[in-house]
DNA sequence: AGGCGCTTGTGAAGGCGTGCACAAATCGCG
DNA sequence: CGCGATTTGTGCACGCCTTCACAAGCGCCT
């Protein structure tokens, strides 16, 4: 690679371009080793080996390597990896340091909860609106910030430009919800409605359906109660980690 | 394959053995496939096509048939899926049959919502008990349930059969309740709390984190927005649903 | 009864991701 | 100043998953 890199803002380096396509099940690690390493940094640790940072997170040691060798050389062979630079370089390849404004539609049950979560405030998101369809909720304060009518949501997203959008509806008003935020110019939804979101192809959705991880779940307690039954007995069953994507 | 099907106790028709090996990626979308027939059944649909259903799951109709497949032979060519007969045999193949007791350890703002999700009891599980370590919560009732101490989870765990663990405590409590949850018998977990879990390798974990997403969509939207300050201008994007498991 | 259109099930190809194993590079010590 | 210990970065092979394209099968209409 390139010697001489200390100093330059992050990213723009010297000859790696901004960005690098990186794979997307690198991607999906990236936080998880942004996490590990702020953990880290907390302990008062310099430098971090590709094991122990592998270890933190979660997962094997050559992976990370292949993973933090596609945004770049930012470690020292026989050291490791200095951690204040590489937090500094995830938090700019993921766009953390833009601290994105967030919108949340939906106050129920779920969506309450998503409200009064602190590890987005934590994590770089900034909850800057609430909306809800219902009337009776509408004025009703939630961790310091008042829940507005979803019809005020072009308005909302004219002042502050929104970047994140996350539904916490009933599945049959997510779609409307889903417009109505693409319309506002919003690019990125996280859905927490269990059904299909259809958008323009330049807006990323993605999905998170509580029910699905624990039916998941159940796949493989039936599973291994059926192998429990048979010669073989328990055998393995994966062990670590599984992500929860893909 | 086979003829004559109807009739028998779904996964054990006849040649088919009740575990054919389901790949990963498979099972995490046979959930997916599951909403859209209880969609389609209670629009009164009889069948489907593999076209068809595929729209309503969001995935590519190849990959459909190639999952179905995988499960044994259940459409009939020229007509397409018996609807009734697939949800039966998705639901035969998930476990979902045996109504799963589920327990959850964390009554805390998210845990709370949790404890309050309706998807979980319409899709096959019976939350049986809460817990928390806050003696200030225990004996609060959530949705007909009374919060209990995790003092008595070895307890409960003997007097009904839990199947699944769901963790929604602080990162710091999160080991010490999955060690409890293993020691209790619990071989299925779902984490909520961002860090890592080390289980026994007969456990199966899932992780469900909040801000990775976020932070996930805000790669996306720093991608994004880093090339349309350039000439190729705005391509794709992705187009549709990504699943958020992998 | 025969043919036609529709739909499933699957073989094959290609791409992506993982993990191993090792060369290259750096630091510290004698 | 040179050497050995340590750790990164990566070429390579393997396996999983996706996608295409098409043959096989089923029902309906004439």
């Amino acid at each position: 690679m390139s010697q001489q890199r200390h100093g330059s803002t992050p990213g723009e380096a010297d000859g790696v371009p901004a960005f690098p396509d990186l794979p997307e099940a690198t991607i999906a690690r990236l936080p998880e080793y942004l996490r590990a390493l702020h953990h880290l940094a907390e302990a008062g640790a310099e430098t971090v080996s590709s094991e122990g940072l592998a270890a933190a997170a979660g997962v094997n040691s050559a992976k990370l390597r292949k993973d933090l060798s596609h945004l770049g050389s930012y470690g020292t062979r026989g050291v490791g990896y200095d951690v204040a630079l590489l937090v500094d370089q995830i938090e700019y390849i993921l766009g953390l340091d833009e601290n994105r404004a967030v919108c949340l539609v939906g106050v129920g049950n779920l969506g309450h909860a998503l409200a009064g979560y602190a590890g987005f405030a934590s994590r770089g998101f900034r909850v800057v609106a609430l909306f809800d369809a219902d009337r009776k909720k509408v004025g009703e304060v939630i961790n310091g910030l008042s829940v507005r009518h979803i019809d005020d949501l072009a308005q909302v997203a004219a002042e502050e430009s929104i970047a994140i959008g996350v539904i916490a509806t009933p599945p049959a008003s997510a779609q409307v919800v889903a417009d109505g935020l693409v319309a506002a110019g919003v690019t990125s939804i996280l859905n927490f409605a269990p059904c299909v979101l259809s958008v323009p192809p330049n807006v990323d959705v993605r999905k998170v359906d509580l029910a699905i991880e624990l039916q998941i779940l159940s796949f493989h307690e039936h599973r291994k109660a059926s192998l429990t039954a048979l010669p073989g007995g328990v055998v393995d069953g994966a062990g670590d980690q599984e992500a929860v994507g893909s």
